[in-house]
DNA sequence: TAGATTGTTAATCGATTAACAATC
DNA sequence: TAGATTGTTAATCGATTAACAATC
């Protein structure tokens, strides 16, 4: 279970790492865009909420290239980030749903270089057929998610916003279709096909956490 | 740092633990109106995704009192889990940002038993002095957060679904106003005031995530 | 008693933190 | 050279997994 593959140069990093370094790279495109062009771990590392160590840690997974005594450059931190992440070339999203979240969703990447909204599926006759935006895909309804994915591009990730009696067949129907990437924000834990990876967000779940925590804090 | 707090009685559940113990609940209540009345440690387990060992790990926290060569009685088992979660008391949530993931967030948890909607509050003219729902609570401008908290009952948690360059002063608000639990949807860093715990969900991270996993496969 | 299944104690694994070496 | 700050190696900590004991 050791074996390198050639194909993968970067020894694995952590999840925990992963979720960081998106972070940071956040952060450090709001600095570039004030005109920030040397930053050090410290500075950084408060404007991602973490404490510098472990962002000197993260950093040296993707090879940090920093100036001991000096800090990191922008530029070439956000070049080194974003190639590790592979946030380099944008993925193709379809979402099935289109509900409230759905359009939630929608309005939060629309804009979003990283994405590229590949489809749109939802049963609604009322929906049907229509456009989120002029220049979007036209509104398909669910049992077309198959077909879709066969004729053009292949989708990179399926999102399912759908009523929840529906998202497990949704999430098969994507996985029918070639997607690896399940974004799943309904309730429903979903019994994934062999090789899917997925990613859920339950927004009760947060809210029952946070409660959980009040009651400790008493 | 090993003082037993005599209003604490049960030890310190992990967080990992805690998160599991709510999909727990789910997955029980789910069963529980299908007609079930006992099941085993690798059917709840199957239902909620995750190993049958780490299920059982979980549940002997808040102590599981299932039986041996059997399983667990579910009624049982939910008041045990819900008892342990404290989401027998209905927490009271105040919303700031009315946009489309405040909406879609209130449709998710609008007829959820376990949360009652305190306030709304948002800037948009448009939105000010308005109901989302007859019997729901008339939207105020953001400003009015402290003062709507320091005469009725004080919130419990605080959402924070507004612009982006706002989420950082709501916040500080909704600590001022005493509120100690915040979920923010926002994808902006917040730095806390004191004792005020954060949970944040981020859509488009969430969606780099998943390209990260999928360039992984490749 | 035999079979099934829970619950606990010990072992492993992985991530975080601490200590320190490197170097601009 | 002195000061600052990165980067790596080792120590700690916590969660998961494995082994096994308990008991219906």
């Amino acid at each position: 279970m050791t074996s390198l593959s050639p194909s993968r140069p970067t020894a694995k990093i952590p999840g925990p790492s992963v979720a960081r370094l998106a972070t940071y790279l956040t952060a450090l495109r709001d600095r570039a865009a004030h005109g920030v062009t040397v930053i050090s771990s410290a500075e950084l590392a408060k404007a991602a909420g973490v404490n510098p160590l472990i962002l000197r840690k993260d950093l040296s997974y993707v090879g940090g290239h920093g100036v001991r005594g000096v800090g990191y450059q922008v530029h070439k931190l956000i070049a080194t980030v974003s190639m590790a992440l592979h946030s380099d070339s944008a993925q193709v999203v379809a979402l099935a749903g289109v509900g409230a979240l759905g359009r939630a969703l929608l309005a939060h990447t629309g804009r979003d270089p990283r994405f590229t909204l590949g489809a749109l599926f939802d049963d609604d006759p009322g929906l049907v057929g229509a456009r989120m935006s002029p220049d979007g895909p036209v509104i398909a309804p669910l049992r077309d998610i198959g077909g879709t994915a066969a004729d053009g591009e292949p989708f990179d990730i399926g999102v399912i916003a759908t009523r929840d009696d529906l998202a497990q067949e949704v999430c098969d129907a994507f996985a029918a279709a070639g997607v690896q990437q399940i974004l799943n924000v309904t309730p429903v834990t979903l019994v994934p096909a062999e090789g899917l990876s997925i990613r859920q967000i339950d927004l009760a779940l947060e809210l029952q956490l946070l409660s959980f925590a009040a009651a400790g804090n008493r």
